[in-house]
This record gives C-alpha cells, sequence and structure tokens, in this order.
RNA sequence: GGGAGCAUAGCUCAGUUGGUUAGAGCACUUGCCUUACAAGCAAGGGGUCACAGGUUCGAGUCCUGUUGUUCCCACCA
C-alpha cells in the first residue's frame, strides 16, 4: 500500500494547514522582483456585518483562479483584500442592539454610538475575512484594508473636497428617497422597484364657485394633505379649459388652482393629476414649473404631522385608512379600482420609500459620466462579457445627480462646518475651529456621513495608499482585473471608474470580468426570506474547498447565472479524488528516485509521445481559455483530459510496460494546471512528490512546448484506442463475462496499422482481456462475431456460439450507416464551390474521412462474404 | 414603454472566428469489488439543437421574424 496518502482524499485534515503553510510561506505576497510585470486584483471588499453566501464563493473563487494562475505564469501577483463599513447595515445591527437595551441613539450620543460601532467592528468584522480563508483565497492580507480605515478616510476625505473645489459637489433641497425605516437618504441605485397591489382611488374636487366636480384618480390619498394644484395637460380637450380654474380640496376646504403641465399624461386614471411637490419627485418638478408652495404632511418616520390635523400621528397606512374612510363618508369617493403598480423599496430593508423634500449632498454627474462613458467606449477598461458594457453605457447616459448624504452616524462624516453666524460653508480634512469669511467660532459640523459607496468608489487606489504617492500605488495600479456581479455595476463598478479617472487620470482596472448569480437547484434567487440559501461553508465541511470551487468554475459560461446542485459538488469532489488517487498510484509504483529521473524525448515510444503531445495541447488551450477569462472552459478541458486521457489510458498503459519520468513529468503537469481551480489537494500531493521548500502555489504554470507535438503518435495510439474499444465492445454484445478471455483474430489492410498492433500487441491484450490474438491475412471465421472500424476488421472465436445470420444483420446495418455518411462526404468533394470556398483543412478533412469508410465499407463487405460462404 | 439573456439528452449545463458523425456531469440499462480510485472500471440507450424563414458550398453557431422564459432600466398620478 501506498505509505504516502491514505485511500480518499480528506479536505478535513488537509485544508487548514495547507493554508497555513502559504501563510508561513509568505506565498501570498507579490514578488518582490522589480523587473517583473504585476497584476493586481482588488477583491470587493464585502460587509463587515456579511456572512459568506455562494455569490461571495462564486466571486472569490473566481478571483483567487485567476491571481494564481498569473502568480504561477510569473506575473507579481497582488490580490488585496479588504471589507466594507456597510453603514446602512451595521448601524441597523447597533440600532437592533439598542433596541434590546431600550436606549435611543439620540440619548446615547454620537461619540458613545460610535464607539459601540468600532467595538462591534472589532469583534464581528472579521468573521467574513476567516470565512474567506477557508474558500483558499490567496490574498495578501498583510495589506488587508477597510473602508473606514485611517489612510482610506484620508482617501474620502480629499476626493470630496477636491470634487467641492471643481464644484461637482453641491447642497440642495430636492426630493430623494427616503427611508422611514433605516431613517435616511437613499440614492437612485438604492432603491428597488417592485409590482404591488393597490388602489387607484377616484376622489371629487368640487370647483370653485360651479356645481361641477373635477374627478382625479389617486394612490395615495393620504398626500391630500399637502395637494397645492390639480394639473391637466394643455391638450385635453376635456379639461382645458379648466386650465386657471380653482378647485375645492375635499375636507381639508383649501382653494387651489388648476394648472396646465405637459407631463400629465392624458391616458392614465381620468388625466387630472393632483400636485402634492413635497411627496412626489414629479410633482415637485411640476410644482417649481408653476411657482407651487411645498406643504411637507409627513415627518420622517412616514407619520402625518401637524398639518394633517387629526390623523397627526398616524402612520402612512393607518392615515390612508382613516382618511379614505372619511373621504367616503363625505361622498368624495366616486370609484375605487384594483391597482398593480411598482412601488419603491428600500435595497436594505424593503421598506416602502418616501419621497421626501430635504437638504441633502449631491454630486453633479453628467461631465464625470461623460468621462466614464468614454473611458468604456475608447476600450481602455474592457468588460468581459462585451454585453454588460451597454448596461453600462445605459445608466451612464441617463444618469441622475447622486444623492451622497446620509443620515447615519456609523461611515465618513462630510468633512464640512458651517458657520452658525453668517452661514459660510467651509469644507476641510482638519476640524475647523474659526469661520474664514467672519471669524466667528460658533461653527456646527456637518451631521450627515457619507454614501458608502462613495468611499468604496475610491477603493481600488485608495487600498494601495491614495491619497499618498505610495510605492504600492506606482507600482500596482492602474489594476489589472476587477470580478464582480452583474447587480453590481451601477452601485459600484460605475463608481469606481468615474471616480478613478477624475482623481487619477487613469482607469481603476483594465477588465471587469462580470459573473452571473448562484440560484438554489430550482432557478430561484438564494434569499434569506425564502430560506434556500445554501451556506458555503456547510458545502466545504461535508465536500471540501476545493470540491466546491472546482463546482462553481467547471462548465459555466461567463456572465451566465448558474444554478447550485450538490450533485455537481459531488462531482467535483469525486475528482479531486481521482487525482489522489492516481498520486496513490503512482507512489506506489515507482521508488522516490525514480520520480526524479528525467526523459530523452528521443527514447519514448508512441505512448509517452502521445500522452506529452496532448498534454502540450491542453496546456496551450488551457492558458488561452483562461487569458480570455473563461475558467469554465478551462476546468472542463483539464478535466477531461485527466480523467479520459491520463487516467483512463495512459495510467492502464502504464501497468502493462514501465512508464516512469514521463508518469510523473505529466503528473505534475496536470497538478499545475489545476492548482489554480483546486489548490488545496493540488499542494497536498505536491508535498507527497517534491521538497516542502518549492510549493505548487508559486511554481511556474506549465508552458506549451511544440516540440512534444507528436501527429504520428497520436494517430498510432488512436488506431490502437480504436481496437481495444472495439474488441470490448464486441464483448459486450456478445455477452462474453469479463473474466473469459477471448480469441481475437485481426485482419488490417495496412501493414503500418499491422506494426502498430504488432507493437501494442500486449497492451491490446490486456486492455482488452485477450488471450490469443492473431493479425493475419485469412482464417476460419465459423464461429466469430466480428466488428469493423476505419482500421481494422476483428473476429471473435465463440466457438459455435453465434448466429451467422445476426452477425451478417449486425454487419449490413453498420454498412448501411457508413455507405450514408460516405454519400454525404462525397456529395460535399463533389461540390466545385466547396472545393475552391473551404478551408485547406476542412477538404483534407473531409478527403480523410472518404477514405476511411471507404476502408471500413470494402471491410465490411468482404465480412460479409465471408460469414456467407 | 426601452433593453439584455436564455431555449441543445430525463435534469443541470458546455459547445472558441460557421467546418466531418453535437459533448459532459447527474440520472438510466448491463456487466465488473480487474491491487490507484465502487467517490471506481467497462459497455450501452437517450437529441428534428424552441418554431418559421433567410444568408452560405456548409448553420446548434450568422441575419430576420414568432413563441416561451428570466432579468435589467424607465414610468406608472
Amino acid at each position: 500500500m501506498c505509505k504516502h496518502l491514505e485511500k480518499n482524499y480528506d479536505p478535513k485534515k488537509t485544508e487548514e494547514s495547507i493554508y497555513k503553510f502559504w501563510e508561513e510561506n509568505e506565498c501570498f505576497k507579490p514578488s518582490r522582483d522589480e523587473s517583473k510585470e504585476t497584476y493586481t486584483i482588488v477583491m470587493p471588499p464585502p460587509n463587515i456585518t456579511g456572512n459568506l453566501h455562494m455569490g461571495h464563493a462564486l466571486d472569490q473563487t473566481m478571483q483567487d483562479t485567476m491571481i494564481r494562475f498569473k502568480r504561477m505564469q510569473g506575473y507579481s501577483a497582488l490580490w488585496i483584500p479588504g471589507t466594507d463599513h456597510a453603514a446602512i447595515a451595521t448601524e441597523a445591527k447597533l440600532m437592533e442592539q439598542l433596541r434590546t437595551e431600550g436606549i435611543s441613539k439620540e440619548k446615547l450620543g454620537r461619540k458613545a454610538f460610535l464607539k459601540r460601532a468600532w467595538e462591534w467592528k472589532n469583534k464581528y468584522g472579521s468573521n467574513i475575512t476567516k470565512q474567506l480563508k477557508k474558500l483558499g483565497v490567496s490574498c495578501d492580507w498583510s495589506r488587508e484594508r477597510f473602508t473606514m480605515d485611517e489612510g482610506c478616510s484620508e482617501a474620502v476625505k480629499e476626493f470630496f473636497i477636491k470634487l467641492y473645489d471643481k464644484g461637482l459637489i453641491y447642497r440642495g433641497k430636492k426630493i430623494i428617497n427616503w427611508c422611514p425605516k433605516c431613517l435616511t437618504s437613499i440614492s437612485d441605485s438604492e432603491v428597488n422597484f417592485e409590482e404591488l397591489n393597490g388602489h387607484f382611488w377616484y376622489i371629487r374636487y368640487k370647483l370653485v364657485g360651479e356645481d361641477r366636480y373635477v374627478e382625479v384618480a389617486t394612490t395615495r390619498p393620504e398626500t391630500i394633505f399637502g395637494d397645492v394644484a390639480l394639473a391637466v395637460n394643455p391638450n385635453d380637450d376635456r379639461y382645458k379649459d379648466l386650465i386657471g380654474k380653482k378647485v375645492i380640496v375635499p375636507v381639508i376646504g383649501r382653494e387651489v388652482s388648476i394648472v396646465g403641465d405637459n407631463y400629465v399624461d392624458m391616458e392614465i386614471g381620468t388625466g387630472v393629476l393632483k400636485i402634492t411637490p413635497a411627496h412626489d419627485p414629479n410633482d415637485f418638478e411640476i410644482g417649481l414649473r408653476h411657482n407651487l408652495p411645498v406643504i411637507e404632511v409627513m415627518n420622517e418616520k412616514g407619520c402625518m404631522n401637524e398639518l394633517s390635523g387629526r390623523y397627526c400621528g398616524l402612520n402612512r397606512d393607518d392615515a390612508r385608512k382613516e382618511f379614505v374612510k372619511k373621504l367616503k363618508e363625505e361622498g368624495y369617493i366616486s370609484k375605487i379600482e384594483e391597482l398593480s403598480h411598482s412601488v419603491g423599496l428600500c435595497y436594505r430593508c424593503s421598506a416602502v420609500v418616501e419621497p421626501r423634500l430635504s437638504t441633502q449632498w449631491f454630486v453633479k454627474m453628467k461631465e464625470l459620466a461623460e468621462k466614464a462613458l468614454k473611458c468604456v467606449k475608447d476600450g481602455n477598461i474592457e468588460f468581459v462579457p462585451n454585453r454588460f458594457s451597454k448596461i453600462y453605457y445605459h445608466w451612464m447616459e441617463n444618469i441622475k445627480d447622486w444623492c451622497i448624504s446620509r443620515q447615519l452616524w456609523w461611515g465618513h462624516r462630510i468633512p464640512v462646518w458651517y458657520c452658525k453666524d453668517c452661514n459660510e460653508i467651509i469644507v476641510s480634512k482638519e476640524e475647523v475651529k474659526e469661520c474664514r469669511k467672519c471669524f466667528s467660532k460658533n461653527l456646527k459640523r456637518e451631521e450627515d456621513t457619507l454614501d458608502t459607496w462613495f468611499s468604496s468608489g475610491l477603493w481600488p487606489f485608495s487600498v494601495l495608499g491614495w491619497p499618498e504617492n505610495t510605492d504600492d500605488l506606482r507600482r500596482f495600479f492602474p489594476t489589472n482585473l476587477l470580478v464582480t456581479g452583474y447587480d453590481i455595476i451601477f452601485f459600484w463598478v460605475a463608481k469606481m471608474i468615474f471616480s478613478s479617472l477624475e482623481m487619477t487620470n487613469k482607469p481603476p482596472f483594465k477588465q471587469v470580468l462580470i459573473h452571473g448569480l448562484v440560484r438554489d437547484s430550482q432557478g430561484r434567487k438564494m434569499s434569506k426570506s425564502l430560506g434556500n440559501g445554501i451556506d458555503p461553508l456547510e458545502v466545504i465541511e461535508q465536500y471540501g474547498a476545493d470540491a466546491l470551487r472546482f463546482s462553481l468554475i467547471l462548465g459555466n459560461s461567463p456572465g451566465n447565472d448558474l444554478r447550485f446542485y450538490s450533485e455537481k459538488v459531488e462531482a467535483s469532489r469525486n475528482f479531486a479524488n481521482k487525482i489522489w488517487n492516481a498520486a496513490r498510484f503512482i507512489h506506489m509504483k515507482l521508488s522516490e528516485k525514480e520520480t526524479r529521473k528525467k526523459f530523452n524525448l528521443g527514447e519514448l515510444d508512441s505512448i509517452d509521445k502521445w500522452i506529452l503531445s496532448r498534454l502540450n495541447k491542453v496546456i496551450e488551450q488551457v492558458t488561452l481559455e483562461m487569458e480570455a477569462l473563461d475558467l469554465g472552459l478551462a476546468a472542463q478541458k483539464i478535466y477531461d483530459f485527466v480523467w479520459d486521457e491520463f487516467c483512463d489510458w495512459y495510467i492502464e498503459f502504464s501497468k502493462i510496460s514501465n512508464r516512469n519520468s514521463v508518469l510523473v513529468y505529466v503528473f505534475n503537469s496536470i497538478l499545475k494546471l489545476l492548482h489554480p481551480f483546486m489548490p488545496f489537494v493540488t499542494e497536498k500531493i505536491w508535498h507527497s512528490f517534491n521538497s516542502q521548500d518549492y510549493p505548487i502555489m508559486v511554481s511556474d504554470f506549465p508552458k506549451h512546448n511544440s516540440n512534444y507535438l507528436s501527429q504520428n503518435a497520436e494517430k498510432e495510439i488512436e488506431v490502437l484506442m480504436s481496437v481495444v474499444k472495439m474488441v470490448r465492445n464486441l464483448r459486450r454484445e456478445m455477452n462474453v463475462p469479463q473474466s473469459r478471455k477471448v480469441e481475437i483474430n485481426i485482419e488490417t489492410t495496412n501493414s503500418n496499422i499491422d506494426e502498430i498492433l504488432s507493437k501494442y500487441k500486449n497492451e491490446l491484450c490486456r486492455l482488452a482481456n485477450i488471450k490469443e490474438l492473431n493479425i493475419l491475412d485469412k482464417f476460419n471465421i465459423s464461429g466469430c462475431a466480428a466488428s469493423v472500424n476505419e482500421y481494422a476488421k476483428i473476429y471473435m472465436s465463440l466457438e459455435g456460439l453465434v448466429d451467422i445470420e445476426s452477425e451478417i444483420e449486425k454487419l449490413k446495418k453498420e454498412l448501411e450507416v457508413s455507405k450514408n455518411q460516405l454519400e454525404q462526404a462525397n456529395k460535399r468533394l463533389n461540390n466545385k464551390e466547396f472545393l475552391s470556398k473551404a478551408p485547406k483543412h476542412v477538404v483534407e478533412g473531409a478527403k480523410e474521412l472518404v477514405k476511411n469508410l471507404e476502408g471500413k465499407i470494402s471491410k465490411l463487405n468482404k465480412s460479409i462474404m465471408e460469414f456467407r460462404i
């Protein structure tokens, strides 16, 4: 038995110690060799509140596979990890904590609150990074960053001030999206629209001085308290004469005028719109156009305020119910319709977002977006797959100003001070003590913090030390690759691009590899509410990290969603075990000394030359796929080669004749090819063959060597394998038990093939369980079963058990198929246009096919004749 | 309303710039505990590549349309 390796690969006994081994040997750090080209990936920072989910697992595995590949290719490869302070999510956790303790945020105070927040971060913030390590991520932990660490905070201030000085940041009173649960503004991209069932209430407004009513359809009757006008389309024949007239707001009794505005859609509802500028962004715009007042009727928690009279204090929903009741009682409602309409929800807490008028800080986007757009259009950043650039273009072309202030405490506090005496706004990195204009000391710092994405937008360069001009920044920026899901293009990718262009004049990365979502086996999004999430850590526990990684990568094309199947992980686990057992076989077969021997290409036989030739083709293909960022195809190529060719054939050959040095060489190459995908098992096996001083992780990725290509050897072994398969096939067909050895007579019409079969007679007999093999021109075929392929005709002696007629039938059927194929091929070759237009190798291929088929057909004919005699 | 993806074996998916007879895993059938591996080996069944046109010597692959499906963006008073 093998003395090094146990029978089955056990990831649990391996992974932790291997990871430690890499860390101790500083394998994760980039090479200090300045002459080496760099390859840099910056990790999308997971939230400190987060737990590893399948999306992370996919994202991280892709990055790790790429960085390992590039590191082995000889780049000075750097992958920088870090975490995100996740303002809303973290603050929500703390608020929850406070709630259980019965303390309010205000009572606690900002300072104490932040102290708690940092304590929370220090306690739980590294959970996610610990989980990442279980996946085997090879990032440089010595460079780990946090979006609120000193350097990143400095970067945020620098960015804010630079944009402010350029006039790209302004403070304004606008309608923004307000989350009444998180109690903060959120940006447009943080609102998710969902189709919900609601109602259309048709409400009658009485015209002043007339006995006529105007009907308005609304979904939000509780905002009537904020009505300041009605609006109709000036082209609407039904209503245009009403423009300028006044109506009385039901229940409230306020007189408001009717205005004409092209925004109003004549098709929707009654074609009359009630205008509530404080609670609807479109109404706000119309209000501006017509100089209408703004009446806010709700507070920050989504409850009605004192302007709503007796409904004051009720939340939106209760106020709506109560007020509708009142309207009904007083006869103002003429109709109620069921209506499905889309409602904006907070992306964090799913509360219905309330459009709210408030003073916030904004980034002026137009100019920034133009540059960011041009950068991608000019090809300075490539999206993979390319179709995602369209999504990016569309977003950039229709962008609105970005609301960056948040009414939260956990985050980067906006570096702005207000003079209470002269209203001067002072933007500064340092604490401001005195107004620069009136020298008053009566200053107040801005309470709000910045949108989390404001700091993560700087991530690719802030982690490298920007705004300082550090060695790392000079050496590793711009970065090479960003890997992320398509769901985050607007949130993050776009923001990094314009931030980087504005601050560094360079794109933050050269390529963006976009992946899809990991769904459950039924294709549903994994979500907490559905409870269908699968914990990657549990999968690792059960199958190992390599198996999880491989199953996420194998056979997935870039950008496509994938379904998670434990069967697929199982298959990957089996593959890891397959490699493991191949290693055991080699250990068992070879002494340590033998594994060190080198081979001389000139002395090798065709079997060795064949596997070397195939290996080199695979190396070439895998390298190409990796460079094209198609990891799924690369993994598939390795899988197929290892299992189908190396294990099923080459190892079997090596049981029959000694093939020591090539066996070891090919296997080591396989380990290297596979290492970026399955780092743990490959490193572990590597150690069993090689000194621990040379981790596979920092070894050289195999390079394609055309000297190893051999068309002849590939052809010879193809002939050998095809005959083995034919015999095996015939045995099954004739129900010959596996244990029974058979006598086989082979007839070929080609002396080359005779030669190959004679040369590998031993292999042929062992692999097809043949007792006696005759390679002859003619023999007695009575009692034989026959099979034919393009290289040979075989007869299997079965001592009278064979029904000659059914043998003939079988051969005839085969003949029919071959004739059809020949006809097709000849048709092509007789077509002048095919000959003149098709590329040479295709024509050659067709000719070869015809030759093979003709050979096969003549053998079949002969065979049938022989049976007849 | 605008845009994108997907549709290939029973299931989940691959299929490079069009090029012989369309692949894998799982599942299924049959036979093997053959000393690396039963987490395995061998053999096998199973496909009008959604539908209809078109381009081409040649289409799963390119173009147009249709259907089904998933998603994104915008708007929804």
